[in-house]
DNA sequence: GCATATAATAAGCCTTCCTTATTATATGCC
DNA sequence: GGCATATAATAAGGAAGGCTTATTATATGC
């Protein structure tokens, strides 16, 4: 009987990125999960948190807590919505953009060793597959 | 200016992963964190805990931890080396086996929800592909 | 036979995420 | 208009999984 351990190697793989990611980021003081927040928002600017957790597949209150981090290091805004008073829109601050800037410079190296062993064109097939795979899931 | 996802991607993807199979396997009282204990396990058996931990990249005090509510669920049990009386060598129970064999249903069955856009063949490409990674990173 | 290394563990902390409940505001409907 | 319901954000508190640092017991190398 075979199984494919398909959640361990998707796990392991992720917590090896988020840990070197981690180590690497610690002095400009962003975790990966804010890295991710950030790479979303820049993605939907002007987007309401519950919005963005929605993208995130967190709680909106787990999104507000990193929201929280993030406008601390002046790297995030909320802004008041004028139509709706609940609301909070979010805005990259521009101190943000090349802090984001060192940041994939960061990514992009940690994926570069993780990936050294796929050619370019594995790597656009693991690519493909993985985004199939979420986009079903969400 | 085009960066690849693969870090995100693997993590949002086993994040599901994740909290679906704690979800289905709340009742049996065993996380996705010790069920990667246990499958790890019944492939080393026998093993120290140094060696285990090593194998799941994890501190051996992280594993520790993990061996303690496993053998409070009678899941797993240290014996005492005869050589070196530092060390403890964990086998699984009579009683983990049939309780492994349910997890393994909920873990396959959500492996298929999980990849079921995909043909026979990619799921190959795609564990291909990952344990290349995999072995790479360790 | 002493210095160093190793296996396991304790104490205490961090990150990420959660559930449940609260407050303020908006909206639908009579 | 005004009440019931829904929604956005947040507070409080906690669980899971991991970490660092330090301790204890035992082994091993020189």
């Amino acid at each position: 009987m075979i199984h494919s351990k398909f959640g361990f190697l998707s796990y392991e793989i992720s917590h090896v990125i988020r840990q070197r990611f981690n180590k690497q980021a610690e002095s400009i003081g962003v975790t990966h999960s804010q890295w991710r927040v950030l790479v979303h928002l820049s993605e939907n600017e002007n987007c309401r948190q519950v919005d963005l957790a929605d993208i995130l597949n967190v709680k909106p209150i787990t999104l507000a807590r990193q929201i929280d981090l993030l406008e601390q290091l002046s790297l995030v805004k909320r802004l008041n919505d004028k139509e709706d008073r609940r609301v909070f829109r979010l805005k990259l601050t521009t101190k943000a953009k090349p802090i984001m800037q060192e940041l994939w410079q960061i990514a992009d190296s940690i994926e570069n060793e993780i990936c050294n062993m796929l050619s370019d064109e594995e790597k656009g097939v693991l690519s493909k597959l993985l985004i199939t795979i979420k986009t079903q899931i969400s």
